[in-house]
DNA sequence: TCAAAAGTGTTTTTTCTACACCCATGG
DNA sequence: CCATGGGTGTAGAAAAAACACTTTTGA
């Protein structure tokens, strides 16, 4: 592809810089996947154990470099689905990070995505480079290679704002889910505890939250009403600019 | 410096990679500048014309490719001091643009900063490849290089979160300002009006905000009373969750 | 009949909103 | 004495917070 053709480079004038312009086209970047879930009431993100250099061993987000010609956002659900198999996954990008020596093997400069999904759904399997897959809670994480600390924590932030402004919950949640499961999932993301009254008011003058008149079954207590997500209303809500206010 | 010497990588085991590793080495980054102020009671972006191909003579933003061996932040502040002189500004990193034919010149994916500025106090000047600078209205901008608007937008929206959070505001402002001033800058940034009673009764609530029985001299009507940010007391504040809620 | 969670109601306190009105200064 | 912002007060509406109580199910 012409763009990435270095003797286009050459061509063009590029005598404004005091090293060759080539100087500046030898990085890399790779993309550093957050996949956060909930389960246990609590936030949880999915790690992998990597089994090639550099901290071959390590727990360590998922995460690669990217191919010269491909797209970071698309690179991010590749790099996902080479190394633990899941697919048709919605990721956000957070930012980057670019410390000069933060990779071993030469300047590479990686971007965060986060992604909010349901567990139950994605079994992740380890594949690639990747010896293995878990899940852990985000509130006790082990030691991770790189900086990748750093980037669970900028992406953890930004779920926590991103879900009292968009319907990520609802990625986490069943067609059907009870006010209950709702209020856990914000209670393991925010890592607090709501007032079930008063989070219920709050819920109810939304009306992008649908009453079914069903209910649950199976459970040994009273079964609670299902309750379903409705795109159209929400979309009047944003408009009028939405956020829970917790 | 070792981290930079492919032949390291070469004695590393990458045969994971179906692809030599030093392909994923030929990208470059840039940094690109969105530089905030507010005059006329309006949010100003720092534009610049362009000296150099490509996008040659363009309006765009203050932005240059990244050295080998800089830090992300540390370039921005470089790029930006190169091009209009101006230095000891405070810049915050929102994200990354990195659509593969974003640059005619090869792969560069761009990282986006902003930073937000007293206009008064930072007169650009161009230099380097830039050939004129001007601050410019973000309501109305012109048609600019790359995809320059889009990183203007991305910045403008992180800047309206951030001055709801964070005491930005007074990097705007002379340490003794007044409530009037304070309330500007909010209305520039946000881009709406506020009612003046409820406002400076929302702000008489804030402890960070300290009187200082002093006055306004020299204006034609009844003077104001001038205030200080107290930096102890925002901390304060900050811990237990402050927020501006406008 | 008990545990467990669903679901509702009430009361108090706090905050928001929309105004109206007075004040001090320079010209 | 008037134009121009500075500055304060009030009343009503709305929202948040705390908490108690009733309901329905399976075991």
């Amino acid at each position: 592809m012409a763009a990435h053709d270095p003797d286009k480079r050459k061509s063009l004038t590029y005598d404004i810089y005091t090293v060759p312009i080539d100087t500046f086209f030898q990085s890399a970047f790779s993309i550093d996947c957050v996949v956060f879930g909930v389960s246990n009431k609590q936030l949880q993100v999915l790690l992998i154990q990597r089994g090639a250099a550099p901290y071959k061993n390590y727990w360590a987000l998922p995460g690669d470099l990217v191919f010269p010609e491909e797209d970071l956002d698309t690179s991010a659900i590749r790099v996902l689905k080479d190394l633990t198999s899941l697919s048709k996954i919605h990721f956000k990008q957070v930012k980057a990070f670019g410390e000069v020596n933060r990779h071993p093997l030469g300047r590479v400069i990686t971007i965060g995505y986060y992604a909010f999904v349901k567990i139950e759904d994605y079994t992740p399997k380890a594949s690639f480079w990747a010896k293995k897959t878990k899940w852990h809670p985000v509130n006790s994480l082990p030691k991770l290679a790189f900086d990748h600390r750093a980037i669970v924590d900028a992406c953890h932030e930004r779920l926590q704002e991103d879900i009292i402004q968009y319907p990520i919950w609802k990625d986490v949640l069943p067609n059907k889910f009870t006010l209950t499961q709702l209020q856990e999932v914000f209670e393991g993301v925010l890592n607090t505890t709501f007032d079930k009254g008063n989070f219920r008011k709050k819920l109810s003058t939304y009306r992008f939250l649908k009453a079914l008149n069903e209910m649950q079954t199976g459970v040994s207590h009273r079964p609670a009403e299902l309750y379903t997500f409705n795109e159209k209303e929400f979309e009047k809500a944003r408009q009028k600019g939405h956020r829970f206010d917790f």
